[in-house]
DNA sequence: ACAGTAGATGAAACCGGTTTCAAAGTATGG
DNA sequence: CCATACTTTGAAACCGGTTTCATCTACTGT
């Protein structure tokens, strides 16, 4: 960097010392008000700029985290929820003056090297991590880096890992009820065992037939991989049973529903009702708009940063206390509770 | 960090200075093999890792990049391009042992406030931008930080900035040269000027009309803002004119467009035929499939981060040539010239 | 008026690497 | 066999901040 103003720079200028530089520069205290103010005049007059990376190796702290998305092969980012949950931790990573690092695919193995070689670097100051598959665990990585490390989403195998989750269960439950109430007897699901947030739709599904005194039917329930193509074969398995109603566990599945629906000539609602879950926008653009669980993916994000960073500022004392932020049925027009347009 | 390995420590055990422990660590010459033997097997042995931050204040390179996606409001994700470029230029930079750092929103005034502050901090080697909206030019903030910048996609309103970009105009022309090809009069197009990228798609329409000699029609040229919605309301307006194909210039739009036809009634391709941009994942699982022309975009990704690290590492000679990747007709059922399945 | 203490400040060490430079060692050529 | 050049190596400076610690000043209470 061709000469760019340090803080030496500002201290002669000041006619003070770096170290009364640094502590105007970092609110510290012991500082005359008229020496900080003279200080602080400098820095505006100059546009001096504390050099980041000095500042880290000093300090220890690089105030930069990592994101980490995992996924196998291309699904990364073809369910919405991905760039949604990454914007979301963008704008939390901002608000908090954080840098954020993004690490698409850290399940495979060149993804694995990559994001070891910069935990072990010590670059970041703690990383999120997307639960979005079973079998991910805690990986020796960051096992030895021993970063401060939180899932978003609940990892399915491993025990004291903090995470942020939406309420899954009652998601599923929302949805089912909702179902039930309207007055379907019939109601099937297309869910996923793929990971946790999966499990927890199908056991809210579940609890609602049964606080509802429906019987479970093995044959009502359809399992897919948030894919639109899993969505449709799963109704596609379901339609020999004459659903009257189905709770699909993500939009992107019920996009595939709804399009299984429309080759057997079946209408929705009329036919056969849908409700979804995300509330992500193809929700909305679907046809009929889908009714559907809305998770705060927003609020997700910005408390994944927030707990992040209080782990990381207590250092010592592991605050393991979780986070499962409530979800809301939005009703539109698929499950038939609205009139269609 | 609690008692990592230093490079002081490394020197120790293999009984030479942290110099030469140095070169060995970067490949350097002037060191004896048995030396380098010797040092490299205190490195396996001990598991060091160089540690990064020191390593980047002292050689003032920091093998961190930053994408700034930029977009106001909502939209920033809702388009499923970004989601992919920003998977691209993430393998990209794993591929070339950078690591990347993401900035939404760098429009508004928080982003740019967040951007402007870490682009003066240092630490960044070198930026790309998403030039998806016109307007977007070169900010005070990083003319001063003099970093390397490379957009991707044309930006408008700027020049001697270096770019990648796919050939929109190529891919404006091959959509509706094909509608023309296969019998369709009355060709209309949904566009968009917006950014580079819509113009030079219309452009390719332009050019497509004139070279089979059909006349510029204004009443068949609508143009969106990229969101379903606009498609939707671009299709409503164009429908009165009784367009016989469209080319609607993203695929976003078209899934729009698409509603708006079934709404109308009418049947695609029988009644309207159909061609988009982009193919992104919703062509295909559109009903019925999008024919479309298709970005290269992991190729894109990949090649920004190639020519970032180039112009990074070129330091003083900027080669200012910038690269324009070839786009490609997708046939599916919209267009009508496969029988439907 | 003076001891005791709190506040303000600067010098210097430090963070963990890279890079320069001088010195020592080894090979080459006349 | 000696002058010359080239290779190998380590000591020390350096990158630009933060933090410790000692010193000096000013204020408190008696």
């Amino acid at each position: 960097m061709r000469n760019r103003i340090t803080i030496q720079r500002v201290a002669e200028l000041a006619n003070v010392s770096k170290a009364t530089v640094s502590r105007v520069l970092n609110g510290y205290p012991h500082v005359r008000p008229e020496v900080r103010d003279k200080v602080q005049r400098i820095i505006d007059e100059t546009g001096y700029q504390p050099h980041n990376i000095a500042r880290l190796l000093a300090s220890d702290r690089s105030s930069i985290i990592g994101l980490a998305i995992s996924s196998s092969a291309q699904v990364v980012f073809n369910d919405p929820y991905f760039p949604a949950i990454t914007e979301a931790v963008s704008k939390g990573a901002a608000s908090k003056s954080l840098v954020l690092s993004l690490f698409v695919s850290y399940t495979d193995q060149q993804g694995q090297d990559t994001l070891g070689r910069i935990l072990a670097g010590g670059l970041l100051d703690g990383l999120l991590l997307t639960a979005d598959y079973k079998g991910i665990s805690v990986l020796p990585q960051w096992r030895q880096a021993d970063i401060p490390v939180l899932f978003i989403g609940r990892p399915t195998n491993t025990v004291g890992i903090n995470y942020v989750d939406v309420d899954n269960v009652q998601g599923g439950w929302l949805a089912t009820s909702h179902l039930i109430d309207l007055g379907y007897e019939r109601v099937a699901t297309i869910g996923s065992n793929r990971n946790a947030a999966g499990d927890d739709r199908v056991t809210g599904y579940r609890k609602a037939l049964k606080q509802h005194g429906l019987a479970w039917d093995e044959r009502l329930v359809a399992f897919g991989d948030y894919s639109p193509e899993s969505g449709y074969a799963g109704m596609q398995a379901l339609l020999p049973y004459k659903p009257q109603a189905v709770f699909v566990a993500s939009d992107t599945m019920a996009l595939g529903a709804l399009r299984a629906l429309r080759e057997a000539g079946l209408r929705v609602p009329e036919d056969v009702a849908l409700v979804g879950h995300d509330d992500l926008p193809p929700a909305v653009q679907a046809d009929p708009p889908l009714t559907t669980v809305r998770q705060p993916i927003a609020r997700t994000g910005q408390l994944a940063v927030d707990k992040l960073a209080q782990i990381i500022d207590a250092s010592e004392g592991t605050p393991a206390e979780n986070s499962v932020l409530p979800v809301k049925l939005i009703v539109r027009e698929s499950c038939g509770a609205l009139p269609a347009k």
